[in-house]
DNA sequence: TATGAATGAGTGTTCATTCAT
DNA sequence: TATGAATGAACACTCATTCAT
């Protein structure tokens, strides 16, 4: 599951990225039915025995973008709840929302496939990792304002985003700044908060 | 896409439904992954020749099962909205979050793996015309109680059940009367009403 | 390991009988280098979906090979010691040693081909019972004339048979009548007898 | 076929060793199937460029390999003979039996598996000579000893001992000496001689 | 000279689908 | 109409070998 080497550097170094890249372009334009091992080193302009010599097999290459999905979101929220610290929580929030958004508005189609694809995974235990610690990050910010259950209302949250921004995705919606403004009202609403009030 | 032929009674009817049914439980069991055109045949009890006499192809048996899931939901929110006539918006909303968890109550991988792949698949005519009349069905309990953008917030409120149902199935969890409360709390926040009221 | 279907009868039964005959004259003709499932099916004039149908991995085609060659030998040393009864001990000897040749004679390449995989394979139940029982049947023999250590003298003797037939058809003897007499002064001088007698 | 080249000396020396070392080992423990060139560069702690710097191919290294073995019994044998100079037949033949099964002592599991693939591959022109040049030695023996047919009997004492020797390890026999006692039984019956006496 | 990244022909195997019976 | 043997394109993956550095 685990990339096979990570002499990250040089030529092998672009290699992995090449390999990753194409990945990633071909479940952006024909999902998974066409993510077949030669298509993938066909694109990446590179031999499929390269392919084999940087991932051991067509499952590793899913989990390490699924993986680089993960240490994206975990990224974009950490700095936003960085960046939260002293503001009052409907503002928090507010970052919180934006960033979950953020590798939404990059690769729509990419972020979509990959969620999507993930649920019918058994996750690495690396990724199921960063999911956690992307967990205890929005727990945290929970807490840090005083919310009831914070466990099970992050976990609501969560899926709250996740379902809308995949259905808009689907619907073809490209409009992230609608998205945000549904979506701050769906979690203001679940949190009990007046998202009637002007949005940031 | 469609089956091939619908002389919806006798022998034939037994064997579309025992096909189906295989279909379903392999899928429930092991998801995509062993789902084989001969496993289904096998499970079914029929020769392979058989099945294709009735699918023209796998994906006709995908897209079969998905067309049942949303006939369910369509008949189990038609009846809903229909047993919510002349009842308060709360009331109509809560028995309408019911009816939407009722497939995930019944066959909770099922429903759960059906909807994954669908997301994955180009819609076929008729599934897609059953998803607007669900959609014009939600649209029209909210227009009978003066929403404003029913449509929009129709697509919202079922992205929003439909993220909720998925996180939960993946996440193992049972109890559909915990759900359904979280659920309610969502939608409710959703639609600017107060969830900490009595739930029915 | 084992074939997959035994429907043996009609079209089947040819089909299966097919992969292995053009199985046994690849490897007398090229070895196991060339041993590909694919060159297989096409010299077998079936195709490669039909091979696996038979035969669920080519290591179940060398299987059902070598076990063929050891029933063959089973049946050909069951016969000689049958048909040995009431004959004298050198007699019986004789017989046995003839049978053993007998699968040599017949298809020399691929009986040193098998017998020289065989040995670097883990044996499948079957084909160790088979191997078995053909040494309780020598040792049977030699145990009806009261040798000391008939064990270990069934497991010398059968080595030797072996390491000389193996040795002939290596250096591309053909000539099986000087091979057994050859066989006979060997078999005889380790069991103490006198091989300077007329053969038979 | 051939080495490359030979500098046999210093460093070149040392590195064309530990690639055949190496190959030795894998053999011993995994025999062909992870006889890999890739493999043995890794082991050997060489770059896969540096071992195609010395051998040519993957089969000039068993090759190496299967000559090594035969140089070794060649020596082994020459020792032996000559040592048996003056002295009688039984003891002469006893020690050329015990010096046949020298290899197989030292590193049974390499023996035993170079030459069931020696078998099976073309020979290249040295160890053709080599195998001559052994024949010749157990020939010359015999012939000092008057014997009749000593091409025949020498190719068949050869087999024999083969035979038994490959059979032993093949059924994961250590002891080398119980071994040996039944090689003796065997040679000295097929050559007409009392196997009864006392072994040296 | 040594390295190891890169190559790609070739392998075993699957599975949707057809069609003779 | 039902059967299931047969098909073969397509796939994931290996490994001997080359060659730029």
């Amino acid at each position: 599951m685990k990339p096979r080497k990570q002499p990250r550097q040089g030529r092998s170094r672009q290699t992995c990225d090449a390999i990753l890249e194409a990945s990633a372009r071909i479940l952006e334009e024909d999902g998974i039915a066409r993510f077949t091992t030669n298509r993938i080193a066909e694109r990446a302009g590179v031999s499929i025995g390269s392919l084999y010599q940087y991932y051991p097999s067509k499952e590793a290459i899913l989990a390490a973008l699924i993986r680089g999905l993960h240490e994206e979101l975990l990224e974009d929220l950490g700095a936003a709840i960085k960046g939260a610290t002293g503001r009052p929580f409907a503002t928090a929030i507010e970052m919180l929302l934006k960033a979950s958004l953020l590798h939404h508005a990059r690769r729509p189609a990419l972020a979509f496939t990959l969620e999507r694809l993930e649920a019918g995974l058994p996750l690495d235990q690396e990724t199921f990792e960063l999911k956690q610690r992307i967990r205890v990050l929005v727990t945290g910010l929970l807490q840090r304002f005083g919310i009831d259950g914070v466990g099970q209302t992050a976990f609501d949250l969560i899926a709250i985003i996740h379902g809308l921004a995949q259905a808009a995705t689907a619907a073809g919606e490209t409009d992230m700044d609608a998205l945000y403004l549904r979506l701050r009202r769906a979690a203001f609403g679940y949190l009990g908060m007046d998202w009637r009030s002007t949005p940031e």
